[in-house]
DNA sequence: AATAGCACTCTATACGTAGGAGTGCTAATA
DNA sequence: TATTAGCACTCCTACGTATAGAGTGCTATT
């Protein structure tokens, strides 16, 4: 891939934000209208057609003007990433602090409400996940005696989640043996996280399976049932508003979106692979790992409460989203759910 | 209102049957070669202009067949209701009962799983919603101390239901205070409703503001917190089925539509106002309730545990369902739907 | 290397026409 | 008197044609 020239790539960002804010194939004029950097349409037209053949442009058909293709968003959205000249209205910026800051301290409630702010600040579909199941920290393990032959379980995990679960017994127990259960539980797993508690519980079950004690063995399949209904989840906010944009009015594209985001297990695995490392991710071009995504963009930042919780939200719209606002949204939302977990 | 005569009325069910079938304006010769009643299409078409005059039927324009108006709707729903000649497939309604047995019986799952059936079945939007918060019965409540200010409060209904909360205390309480507080609270109200409950802590706490003690009112003032979390919900299933349907063909009813249910608020009210005695109800023309909805009718059933939980199901879809086949799968899904909730 | 000029391409829009489905009215019929 | 056959009429829909406009690529010129 060779490197464009300064020229070129000033016209093919040109192009792109034009379409971004107009949704109309772009053609030599407009950009010259647009954006006057002295260069005449035939000039342009000429570069124009080098960048169709480097593909980064195409045309609905021949008379028409460019739109952009995936690699040339890819490539619009890494200089704007680079150049970092993106901006944000302050008083935006404020309104959004003051929101996320206005909620209960509650990681459900939070979530749920970070989703909507997103969705309500960018017209595109919020998308967050909780933090992973696997990740969390457990603090502290309840029993109580539910029915005859069942327990009802809480569950606290240290980023102040609480999940609750009635869980089947073999046998009737009493409260203080169900008391005793849970002393046992605390005491062997509480800091550990989901993950280590489920490989440890692995191995002792395997380990000495008639050795121990019935009521220690009883404990670990409780807890084990416990922790795989643990299972991991997503929210999304706002089809309202993400249909509204201009570019899904073609239905069919709309009923494919709706039917793969109530479908979930494809996004949560995509989200699940995301690189926590990496700060802000673009992925321009859904369609390429989502097949009924085509031409859908998701931008995604991870978020953390300064311990062990750590979580991702974003937003999915068209490709052609208005990446210079809605960049630092994201990333600006990010930021502002970070520092109000952090404050715990 | 003047009774249609038997002539009549076949001629309208006929044309609103076929209406439902095909989607399509019906004239008199469709009428005749579907329904061979031995007419001529010339008494059938003045059969139908006298209905038109009666507001049963319209033309989309001068040269076209007849489509039924939501009063045309609503005759033949009615005269459906009357004669009880709706019939279900008996292997379907096996299935019907399988799913729903199968379930885990907890309330919650059961809802989820209730309105994903309906939605399933239907090819509509499934709605349920769980047992009203004010009917239910308290059973158990439990404080876990959680950190410095605040109890992990454990709210158990009769019905199963498990809700749990963070309430925040004016001071710090110890482990044994708390258990103190729950006990006085299960013994002044467990067995009463969320609705009594609230009463008698109105009551108390106006009648005796000082005398009584601290920790007494620290209980009724946590408690009434607790009781005002227990909100409404309802659960929807099923948008990307119903967006399937030939009628929604328009983009816009669509986006109203998923406006309509994103809001929730409008919902919840109508179905607040649902007539549990009634037993199935069907509101043809929601649209006349609420505007978003226009040409959309809804089938719903109230279920209950034959204990104290009732609640509401039922499906939401467009005007022109059939009918003949939806009311009896939701008549169904609620008795089944009761029949599970009745065994526990 | 950049630009002006020009012929060409393709779409979107409007318009006109023909076919067909369905009606309402009227007169004939049982 | 209720029903029906016949017929003129209405209106939608589909299809073909014509036209304006936007935008291009190529070529000759600066």
């Amino acid at each position: 891939m060779k490197e464009l020239n300064e020229r070129t790539k000033k016209v093919l960002c040109a192009i792109i934000q034009s379409y971004i804010d107009l949704n109309v194939p772009v053609g030599s004029f407009m950009v010259k209208r647009r954006f006057s950097f002295g260069l005449s349409p035939a000039t342009i037209r000429s570069t124009m057609a080098g960048l169709e053949n480097l593909g980064y442009l195409t045309q609905p058909h021949t008379s028409a003007g460019r739109i952009p293709t995936m690699m040339g968003y890819r490539y619009y959205v890494d200089s704007l990433l680079m150049k970092n000249n993106m901006n944000i209205n302050s008083v935006l910026l404020h309104k959004l602090y003051k929101r996320l800051r206005g909620i209960q301290k509650n990681l459900n409630v939070m979530v749920i409400e970070t989703s909507r702010t997103l969705s309500f600040y960018s017209n595109c579909i919020g998308i967050v996940t909780p933090p992973k199941a696997e990740e969390k920290v457990l603090k502290h393990i309840k029993l109580i005696k539910y029915e005859k032959n069942r327990a009802l379980s809480i569950l606290i995990s240290e980023d102040g989640t609480v999940n609750n679960n009635v869980v089947n017994l073999d046998s009737p127990y009493t409260q203080s043996q169900l008391r005793k259960i849970a002393n046992y539980l605390n005491d062997s797993f509480a800091g550990l996280t989901m993950l280590e508690i489920k490989k440890r519980i692995a191995y002792q079950l395997s380990r000495e399976k008639q050795a121990c004690d019935r009521l220690i063995s009883n404990a670990l399949i409780i807890c084990k049932e416990l922790i795989i209904w643990e299972s991991d989840n997503m929210l999304l906010e706002g089809l309202t508003g993400a249909s509204n944009l201009p570019d899904f009015v073609d239905i069919k594209q709309i009923k494919e979106v709706l039917k793969t985001i109530e479908d979930k297990k494809l996004m949560l695995k995509l989200l699940s692979e995301v690189d926590y490392s990496k700060g802000i991710q673009v992925f321009v071009d859904l369609g390429s790992i989502i097949p009924s995504m085509k031409k859908m963009s998701m931008v995604i930042s991870p978020y953390t409460d300064n311990k062990n919780a750590r979580g991702t939200m974003g937003i999915i719209g068209p490709a052609r989203m208005n990446y210079k606002q809605l960049i630092p949204i994201v990333d600006h939302t990010a930021r502002a759910l970070t520092q109000v977990l952090s404050e715990t």
